[in-house]
DNA sequence: AACTTTGCTAACCAAATGGTTAAACTGTAT
DNA sequence: ATACAGTTTAACCATTTGGTTAGCAAAGTT
């Protein structure tokens, strides 16, 4: 039962520890808060993962590792660019709303600490935009696409994708929707955002 | 002499607390710190903002309204969509690499307090696609450019010039640039992002 | 049965933090 | 000179916060 009960124990404590980091970021995040949530002693958040820091990273590493497949199927997939963009803008959106508080949290977090995203790099998997870039080059020596940097229609991708999660708020002002309207504009998105690209880059 | 020493400190503060709030949060920041970086005593942020909450919200405000003016020269100024788009893109990506720790300063607050944007809508200029929403339609029917509806071109236009600013951290890591490389890919992104959204929407 | 290890809790601690206060200082008006 | 209002400081305070510790109960080991 020992076991049990320790395994038991440190996922709660990481599932607690997820929603409160996500929520309310490293800074925002109180230990006492996620054990409460946990359901558990706060001691038990220190006997398990030593400080706040290291809870913290696991969460983080955790958040992140959902995060790298997602993009490599768009750097490292064999099809051709409209398909990866094609799929990959409605595999993503789907994620996506599915974890809504994960792109803002990586990306609120590798702001206030960009040293951090160093340790990721030596990580097995980290994304990287050389097969991508090749295969951009490619396409437009064929005629496929028009002349763009790979690096510049990797970017426009990802902030195309990402952006109306990180900037909900400011676009539920600005649109003057409610959550039901905001959701029903990502749920378009799924195909309409892919077009938007392929229109731009495209030769027809 | 009085009014002059009263004036000088109180934007000393609010210069010092736009720097400490704009690079670590409302919850990151300490009031201490803030008092440091402005030269005087801790004391005097309360004696002329009262409390941590007013002060942020005093910078927040501030760097608010820095923002909203950039929006509405899209949303309300009555040039074509595409001489707004080009004029637009080049004058935000120029505006914001001055002012880099903006976007995502107000984003990742308005994430944090989402009401606090409830607040804003009340005030004076606030951006509104009212009118954008018109002229989108127009052209579209006049056949200027393709069919979108004009939220989803707002956002689009929001996400390619917004996001690499607020995260460039992601950026420079996926693409393996340092800081001068990053640089040079905002300065290119002047005219390419213009270039990206016409070329997707314009019929020719 | 005696002993050890593991999971856990309640109570505690030191440091940090936002905020307050009383007194001193400064320039100005009387 | 004196009184006065606004400005500034040092010292202080209450609370919060991350982290520690001593001890206990149950499971495992000998």
């Amino acid at each position: 039962m020992t076991k049990i009960k320790n395994k038991n124990t440190e996922s709660k404590i990481l599932e607690a520890a997820k929603t409160i980091f996500q929520s309310k970021g490293m800074n925002g995040a109180r230990m006492q808060e996620i054990a409460d949530k946990a359901g558990i002693n706060k001691a038990m958040l220190h006997y398990y993962y030593r400080s706040k820091q290291m809870l913290f990273e696991a969460v983080f590493k955790n958040a992140f590792s959902l995060l790298a497949p997602q993009l490599n199927a768009i750097l490292n997939d064999d099809s051709t660019i409209e398909n990866k963009v094609r799929e990959f803008t409605s595999n993503y959106i789907t994620f996506i709303i599915k974890h809504p508080y994960l792109p803002n949290f990586v990306i609120q977090e590798l702001n206030r600490n960009p040293d951090f995203i160093l340790r990721l790099k030596e990580t097995n998997g980290f994304p990287n935009l050389d097969i991508f870039q090749k295969q951009v080059a490619e396409e437009v020596k064929k005629g496929i696409i028009k002349p763009i940097s790979a690096q510049q229609l990797f970017i426009n991708i990802l902030a195309l994708n990402m952006f109306p999660f990180v900037g909900k708020p400011l676009i539920m002002a600005f649109t003057n929707l409610d959550n039901n309207g905001y959701e029903q504009l990502m749920e378009k998105r799924k195909i309409e955002v892919s077009s938007f690209i392929i229109n731009s880059i495209k030769i027809t």
